[in-house]
DNA sequence: AGACAAAGTTTGAACGATCAAATTTCGTGT
DNA sequence: ACACGAAATTTGATCGTTCAAACTTTGTCT
């Protein structure tokens, strides 16, 4: 195997500089147009491609974009974030951009990896899952001008809409009043809830939807993120004789406690809507409301890079547009 | 924001070269122990860090290991490649590596993205998913001496045992042997196996599992992967007044469908077991053969970096340790 | 034709690390 | 004390690219 050309290479066979080449690459437009046909000829001849540490050293920009996989939780939902960090990549990829991954078991240990990663110049931005009100890392980021965009809002009261914490999220209570219409169209206002226990952002956001779009207010259940535990509660609610024709659930797995107890309970009529169309929500032919990561995504990338750039851009701070959200989608099954 | 230290300012402080830093860092046993801790403190108290791109530009040795994301293809076992990502990335932080995703939709596509990565320095291995016969895939590698290692048996006659062809995969006969000797502990023999139409290498190496625990052969039933085919082959089967008192299946997903299937045909007793333990079969209540990604992830770097070594190796191609099978764990539920 | 600005191209230096070879320091035996 | 080889350390070059500035060519206006 012989060794791979260097612009120099294509620069000696083009007769020109090496700076030409370059310039060829990274700002054609200063190219004579003949002289820009030669040079892209003599590299698809040899085949030449910039090595990326090479210019990664010089430009101290790395093209690449950290992304912290979370600890595998069991748990039924972890698909977004997989589907989320797929789209993620391919995006990324189309525009000249790398996703490196990252992984922690603690917050703390967290802070340390990407410390590492920010320090020895491995990454560019970075991509937050899961943040919470006065995150350590968004703190962390900020302070060190490290552009990031978070998937999932920070739920502080100032957070949230502060300009400099760039967020995208799924609009969840769009999507739990998507499901709640659908489900009230038959059969009037016997549409009740089955969440989490408040306190949580996202449930609390979703479970918003279900009381938005409800005139009156109606029945709602809590349960832990568990199925048996998502099943005893509707099962008691169905043998206490609460008038109930549909169920909106702040989950998949919820909704599959949900639909388990009603058939058990001989209910097969009752509708079951869970939330993010997982794999098994589909095996049991749930509906769901889909999050669509491939957009969360786009919006990343637009935050990050701008809507067409092709490399990480100084945080915008446009106070209406650093934040996004995503419409979720109701799956009918 | 100051500029981050350098190999330079490290030595400046401790009184030194630049090349004696370099060595405590790569080389500390060439270093008297009083000089190296002079240095090591230094570095503590720069915080410094070696700059990536300029060590992989001199190295030549990026310490990325680059994987393929598949397309989301939906169904059930995503799962299984997700935490095997993860493990990777954990397992591989531990070495000094990282890791990098790549997507493509097509087979072209993705041997374009490999070379392209390759070319241009950005990996140093390659870890290849769904291997096939005569995969190209893996031909440009061997042909290009990329060092890499497959998750999954080429299952071609040559390939499979092939000592460059470095390979980790599941044992699925194992896993479905132990399935079915549990099944059988209470049944005798009337264990049935519901798995995929013959041809598929992980299919009839599933089966081969089933079969060789068997001492009568028994009844076997087939569908695609798609919860509603298994579920009519099996309400189909218990219809027809079969004897079968438990089913060992394929996926996850033909076993979903065979429990709504028993369930329906008031066979609550029918005890069916799943394999590759996702979130749906843990939901469902469902006995699964879950495979380690873990140790998949160990024995991809083993074979990658040796027992313990932080940089990509030479392939080894010692005839007998080139391929590594993981034994999968029955859980019960 | 000559002057001058704009367009196009080249040159030298630099990014931060490690390699290879040269040099200095150390330890031991006589 | 001295020589000698081993151990420890330093020096100069280099990896492949892009930046910044210098230089050359082209085009336009008078």
């Amino acid at each position: 195997m012989t060794k791979p050309p260097t612009v120099e290479d294509v620069a000696r066979l083009a007769d020109v500089s090496r700076q030409t080449v370059s310039n060829v690459l990274n700002a054609p437009d200063v190219v004579k147009a003949a002289t820009r046909e030669r040079v892209q000829r003599a590299i698809s001849e040899l085949g030449y491609r910039p090595h990326t540490a090479a210019r990664a050293l010089r430009t101290r920009r790395s093209s690449t974009i950290g992304i912290h996989l979370d600890p595998y939780a069991g748990g039924v939902s972890g698909v977004v974030l997989d589907r989320f960090v797929h789209a993620l990549t391919e995006r990324a990829g189309e525009r000249g951009m790398r996703v490196l991954l990252y992984a922690a078991r603690t917050p703390e240990e967290e802070l340390e990896r990407m410390r590492e990663l920010v320090e020895r110049g491995e990454i560019d931005a970075i991509v937050l899952t899961g943040t919470f009100h006065g995150d350590p890392r968004a703190h962390w980021l900020l302070a060190r001008d490290v552009p990031f965009v978070a998937f999932g809002r920070p739920w502080g009261e100032d957070d949230v809409d502060a300009p400099a914490h760039l967020w995208v999220d799924v609009d969840g209570a769009a999507g739990v009043r998507a499901a709640t219409r659908h489900a009230r169209r038959s059969v009037e206002d016997r549409v009740a809830f089955l969440g989490w226990p408040s306190g949580s952002g996202t449930g609390d956001d979703r479970e918003r939807g279900w009381r938005e779009e409800m005139h009156a207010p109606g029945l709602r259940l809590v349960a832990e993120e568990d199925v048996a535990q998502a099943r005893a509660v509707v099962a008691a609610a169905l043998a206490d004789g609460e008038a109930v024709d549909a169920i909106v659930c702040a989950s998949d797995t919820l909704a599959i406690g949900a639909r388990l107890a009603a058939t058990a309970a001989g209910r097969e009529d009752l509708e079951v809507i869970g939330f993010d169309n997982t794999p098994a929500a589909e095996a049991l032919g749930l509906s769901s409301v889909e999050q669509l990561p491939e957009q969360v995504a786009e919006g990343v990338l637009g935050l990050l890079m701008g809507e067409t750039g092709s490399s990480v851009v100084a945080r915008p701070a446009t106070a209406g547009s650093a934040h996004v959200l995503v419409e979720p989608r109701l799956v009918l099954r």
